[in-house]
DNA sequence: ATAAATCGACCGACGCGTCGGTCGGTTTCA
DNA sequence: TGAAACCGACCGACGCGTCGGTCGATTTAT
């Protein structure tokens, strides 16, 4: 998206952020220490309490502005004119792509979100909620007998592994970005076109 | 395993592994303080020191025993004698109640082992992929005709939905745990018995 | 038999590094 | 010239791990 060394590089917030993000993944949140943030900013700790208050709200807003990023790419794919096979893979492109994209925000969000305060949390959450939704909305037209909560039943499954593929998945890797996807996609299209639905 | 009010629970350093888990379980391991597992064992926090010389050693020990515990189970199971779908599911069983059984304990491997000096990672997640190899070598059962490292992909895979699913499935919901497994097994073999060997 | 020596379990107090956050002042720039 | 950006010095709480020492039981020596 942004790349660090690009000369004006905006305003410093989202610099902030970046760094941030890149830190959090790589070490975890509770391991990075605002110095540590400053020090990529090649600013002192205190300017960074000129943008944000506490270091919760770094991380706040890094989920915050990833959820949004993710949310609208799959919304957008799920819009998806065409097959229902086509509609889904769409989509699940539109996931592995923004989560790869923004590689660094999506595991910050799987493995920091707890250490946010209860509220936040709450929030957050359910916008992952409404991803899992509109998977399972997607699913559900590839087989209209699946019943509501056997579809998101699938649908966490298939978010579940995603995120997990985040934690081992590299892209120079032997399979492709676009095969991991393909490969993960076949395994619950063919379960919904020859599976029976579960609970009917 | 050891139900907690069990009588004579034996040593002390198994009630205070049992005790730590279920708090890192809970709250994750940055959050629990010595003196949390050293109250829950109605003990004073210098004595836990008797016991276990740092933090990360509690944490260590937790996972240790549970690997071993996952392992063997896994390992029991992939000697079953049957066809290969009855030992694939037999396997993904024993899995699955191996980290029901000892939930807390999973759900510390997986969340807290990141927060392990790297050495120490290092040993842990060498076993892991051990288990993962087991359940490639069994889906090799399914269809010889897949590469190694096909099987090795789709073994990841599957290890990553169940550990995600460890996150939120709760087995009081409307899906059985056995009814999880089932599903979650059929998307495999289904995968297995129709899909065409990728890279082949 | 019994006093002395030994030992494992236990504890209170606290040293000390760490780290999120503050504050008062200086520089920059429109 | 005044607001925004920036900084160095500092603080206070927190939490891991330590240390000196107690207590009751077991073993040893006489």
């Amino acid at each position: 998206m942004r790349s660090p060394k690009s000369g004006n590089y905006g305003n410093k917030e989202a610099r902030i952020l970046d760094a941030a993000g890149t830190l959090f993944a790589n070490s975890g949140y509770p391991f990075v220490k605002m110095e540590d943030i400053a020090k990529k900013c090649e600013i002192k700790k205190s300017t960074l309490y000129h943008y944000f208050a506490t270091k919760d709200d770094i991380l706040r807003a890094i989920i915050d502005e990833h959820m949004d990023n993710l949310l609208r790419g799959v919304e957008e794919a799920a819009a998806h004119k065409g097959s229902p096979e086509d509609a889904f893979i769409a989509l699940l492109e539109a996931y592995t792509v923004k989560s790869a994209q923004s590689r660094r925000q999506h595991l910050v969000s799987i493995n920091d979100l707890k250490f946010l305060p209860a509220k936040a949390q709450k929030d957050l959450v359910a916008r992952q909620r409404d991803v899992v939704d509109l998977i399972a909305k997607s699913l559900g037209r590839l087989n209209e007998d699946y019943p509501r909560e056997a579809l998101t039943f699938y649908a966490m499954l298939l978010v579940g592994m995603l995120n997990w593929t985040d934690i081992w998945y590299r892209p120079s890797g032997e399979v492709s970005p676009k095969e991991l996807c393909q490969r993960i996609a076949r395994l619950f299209t063919t379960e919904m076109a020859t599976g029976a639905p579960p609970q009917g």
